[in-house]
DNA sequence: GCATGAGGTCCCTTGTAGGAA
DNA sequence: TTTCCTACAAGGGACCTCATG
């Protein structure tokens, strides 16, 4: 609690001097170094950041505002911003939107009073948040794509990924299939939903996948695979667009006693990571999460202490496909 | 990036009456207020809280210091604390220690330096952190007890919770039981081979669990489950004292081909949440995690508003057996 | 009572200047 | 004069107290 005056004090010299010993700069001699160096010591002092953030107008915080760090997905990116964030001398602090864009809104507001020097977001919507919009205050754009703006971004590749997930299946045999993905303006589900497409035309097939647009949660996973169970014909198989997603249509598939892979295939954008799988059972496109949150905190990071560079990066991150359990050829009808 | 005084300029007033618009305290004529919030409006003007928080000696700001956000159990505390906090106009920095002293000492410095008016922390060691204990300022100790201290604490009853988890396995005739668990400084740990202990003597047993002590991951798991498979007899029943031990054990028994429960039973310490697991299989003592972290918040919270009050409070919330499908009772030999 | 403003304060560091050997 | 060390004053943003009309 104790001020710089009163360490100074204490040791009989400056605040300045304080200050040099603290900061290694500057010439001290040994003697008043030893004193000050005791009497900081003595007192427990800590400096306090606000009065050189007040000059430098600068925090060494940046802030991640994410829809939820519950998804596994977001917690490895969570890490990564973190992990990379601490290397160059950052701490970050976390908001949750629950991809409400007034939480959002909220957030961005009071996150740049409190003067962080830049911004990570998942936007909840696909426009630029207003608040980082009209500041100069820098920021990336995290996982999904934004309308008609030019801003620095990084994602992992939804089209591919989805395009060579609907193409696995469609070399499977599979004909029939329902992709159950988030809301419509948020890119990741588009974008996943224009993969399969585009995997579908490719092999020059007439027949095109059935979407369900909802949001990216387990009840919408239960919920429209009831319905698909419904549809004749019955789809043969079911592409998620995320894992919460795909365990809710796994829950729904077991309650209705749908064996997987034998009955139905079901492929997942978006892994678990493995320590917290008892048993790899999903075919998924696996993002890098880790390292788009290490990536976009530098990226960031690199704005942040060059403001000149003009332009901006998009950064698209390669999808894995990883074949596991939950698909087979389709069942003969 | 406005600061006060070029508004103030902008609206022919002085510094003190945009703060009143802003703050909407103290008088101002109907004119005024409409002037100074159109200069407002013109220049994106978000107030520095730098300054006030200055004056005032808070941030609003609090820090979370756990071990390791990736683990789930973690993550879902973590969303207790933000939910909690911001209801309450805070907001919280996260930082990951990894179980290491020397980073969470780094972190509680490094953070004290940013002036945050509270810690939630979950100790790498069983000591209050030095940077803590001599500090004035006021935080909460999460999950673990700690040695010789009268501090603030919130934490899940694992010695109940270990007791009835052992029971359960008594009471379906397993007397062979191994535990695996972390660190032996880690007061839960400790407790939970505690909890298991006093089940084997309640049940007036001489037989006593066969316990090994190594960290709390994935690895440790899955190392001494192969050297439990080794012993002789063999125990029947594992004892996983947290979910990533459980999920490291289930890949030891899978690797070598051992059924459960048919061949072993096992248990563990904190579930997975539900949405991200596809089959809730382990029987499992559930830590309320969520509440864990949001009475652990408003503890906090309210110490910081009064710091008149002495003594301290330690909570332990109840832990709740969930009995699934991992266990049974032991084969015959 | 109402409306506005000047000045001091929180804490630290930068710029500038000065003292001592 | 040169080299080493120390100190004063100011500034950065907002707001509280006190003062004035």
């Amino acid at each position: 609690m104790s001020a710089i005056h009163e360490v100074a004090k204490r040791a009989g010299v400056a605040p300045i001097t304080v200050s040099r010993v603290v900061n290694n700069n500057g010439y001290v001699s040994k003697e008043t170094r030893r004193r000050v160096e005791a009497a900081i010591e003595e007192m427990n002092y800590i400096p306090n950041a606000l009065g050189p953030s007040l000059r430098s107008k600068r925090t060494q915080t940046l802030a991640l505002v994410l829809s939820d760090i519950t998804n596994p997905f977001w917690t490895t990116v969570a890490r990564g911003v973190e992990d990379a964030a601490n290397l160059r001398g950052h701490h970050i602090i976390i908001g949750n939107t629950d991809e409400s864009i007034e939480k959002q809104d909220d957030y961005l507001v009071f996150l740049s009073k409190k003067q962080v020097d830049g911004f990570l977001v998942v936007p909840a919507s696909s426009y630029v948040p207003k608040t980082l919009a009209k500041r100069r205050v820098p920021f990336v754009i995290l996982d999904r794509k934004i309308r008609d703006a030019q801003v620095d971004s990084v994602r992992g590749d939804s089209i591919s990924g989805a395009y060579r997930l609907t193409k696995h299946l469609l070399d499977l045999g599979h004909r029939h299939i329902s992709i159950i993905t988030g809301r419509q303006d948020h890119s990741t589900a588009y974008d996943r939903v224009q993969g399969a497409v585009q995997a579908f035309e490719q092999a020059g097939l007439h027949e095109r996948p059935q979407v369900n647009w909802g949001e990216y949660d387990q009840e919408t996973g239960y919920r429209f695979t009831k319905q698909v169970l419904e549809l004749t014909p019955r789809p043969t198989a079911i592409f998620a667009a995320n894992n919460f997603i795909g365990i809710g249509v796994m829950h729904a598939l077991r309650e209705s006693k749908i064996l997987v892979p034998q009955a139905m295939s079901v492929v997942a954008f978006d892994d678990l990571p493995a320590p917290i799988m008892v048993d790899p059972f999903f075919t998924v496109a696996v993002q890098p999460a880790y390292e788009m949150g290490k990536q976009a905190t530098n990226l960031l990071l690199d704005r942040i202490n060059d403001n000149g560079s003009e332009g901006y990066q998009e950064i698209v991150l390669p999808v894995e496909i990883i074949v596991r359990n939950s698909t087979a050829v389709p069942a003969k009808p």
